[in-house]
DNA sequence: CGTTGCGTTGAATCTTCTCAAATCAAGTGG
DNA sequence: CCACTTGATTTGAGAAGATTCAACGCAACG
């Protein structure tokens, strides 16, 4: 693990630099992955719990059902910290959309060690926190949206995230496939792409080939969305 | 705050006695909020987020979308711990199934208090962690489980939870009613009424009444909900 | 320039929802 | 104890939304 990651993981949970006795005992604990472009992760299988923290790249988290049935519970962008699902009832992996630099903690070590540290105890709770919160705003999603209202929902999301302004509204580059994006909004490739199409007649965005998309209209986006405007 | 109420907090926590030094803090820290039975908590609309602990009976965590789509996006039984759902996206509320007492922490402060003992942080670390995964494995229920494996799985975990062992197999007495099963499963009632049936005419589960369900066999009702056996 | 994989579109089908009516359970007052 | 009320649940028929399957278009790459 290296000096650098060990920075940006603290710049990501702290926004400051990083104390130097906690480094290395974070760097005693840490394991450091590398994941290629779509394939899984190497997670010994162990009962261990532990923490994600992506340094570079972007990954999802499955969840299989079987019969070809997955979903994706989450998308991790670099500088996302996590923590690895485990469940009794759906078996999960960590898979690479782009070539991948993930450090992984186990989870009571880590809780340990940052728990000497207040601040960063805070940080990384509240890290928790949000992580749960998208998790059941995503409930509300998968149980109660309709197909657009959730396409729109994703193209927000993805909009505060890595979206820049410019003359025409917000443009974003997706990092992920229709497929992958179907898979983490419990719909099919072929109703998200009705989706694109339909958010595009309605004139609320623009797409450019197959992953540059503008939102043209933030109140009407937000409104398609069934988000507070 | 009652002396009995904490000590049930932490036998859930730790299946330990209250050391007494933390008690005192934990009380100092804490609110105590009664909740009726069909009414919606109390809880000051102040932007700090807050853990809630139930001391005693039912209650549901609930996303609103506007135009009556209610999410249930948690159950709260007895001596569960969990952190209260605070979002831009979705605004949330906790509801008495039946009457409720809760206690309340101001989050900041609890993580702060509890990271003194190590073993206690790591329960409610714990405890956060399985809250979280149960998050998760509902977002795979809600995006790719069809309505029958819903029920299935609702039906199970509750078995696991609250069900009593006897000569026909596990009997339960659901604590809440078909609408909140509904909310929480992302159908509508007469879906999840007809699921009932069928789970019924298939030889799985027996009903008696609104509320009293056996589940005659545990393998068959796993692989109908779509769990590992 | 052809191949290959991803994305889009269309038509038919299926599951679940909606709306309406019937039934059941639990309480209330006689 | 019984009729009646009230609210929850079940059942049925039709409608809506999303899926499935199949074909076509487009873009990247050798």
């Amino acid at each position: 693990m290296s000096d650098n990651d060990l920075q940006r993981l603290f710049a990501a949970l702290l926004h400051l630099d990083l104390p130097k006795s906690m480094t290395s005992r974070l760097c005693a604990l840490g394991g450091d992955v590398d994941i290629k472009c779509g394939a899984a992760a190497e997670l010994d299988g162990s009962a261990a719990r532990f923490i994600a923290f992506v340094a570079e790249g972007v990954a999802k988290f499955v969840g299989h059902l079987g019969n070809d049935r997955e979903q994706v519970v989450a998308f991790l962008l670099a500088n996302d910290l996590t923590v690895f699902p485990r469940s009794d009832a759906v078996p999960y992996s960590l898979h690479g959309i782009t070539d991948c630099r993930v450090l992984t903690f186990p989870a009571d070590a880590f809780i340990r060690t940052i728990a000497a540290d207040p601040d960063l105890a805070k940080a990384v709770c509240e890290h928790m926190f949000v992580a749960f919160d998208q998790s059941r705003d995503m409930s509300v999603l998968l149980g109660r949206k309709t197909a657009q209202e959730r396409v729109a929902t994703f193209l927000t999301s993805m909009a505060e995230r890595i979206g820049k302004q410019n003359d025409d509204g917000v443009s974003l580059s997706l990092p992920v496939s229709r497929r992958e994006i179907a898979d983490s909004l419990g719909l099919t490739i072929e109703t998200v792409s009705r989706q694109f199409t339909e958010l595009r007649e309605l004139g609320i965005i623009d797409t450019n080939g197959r992953s540059e998309v503008t939102i043209l209209d933030r109140l009407r986006i937000r409104e398609a969305a069934a988000l507070p405007c």
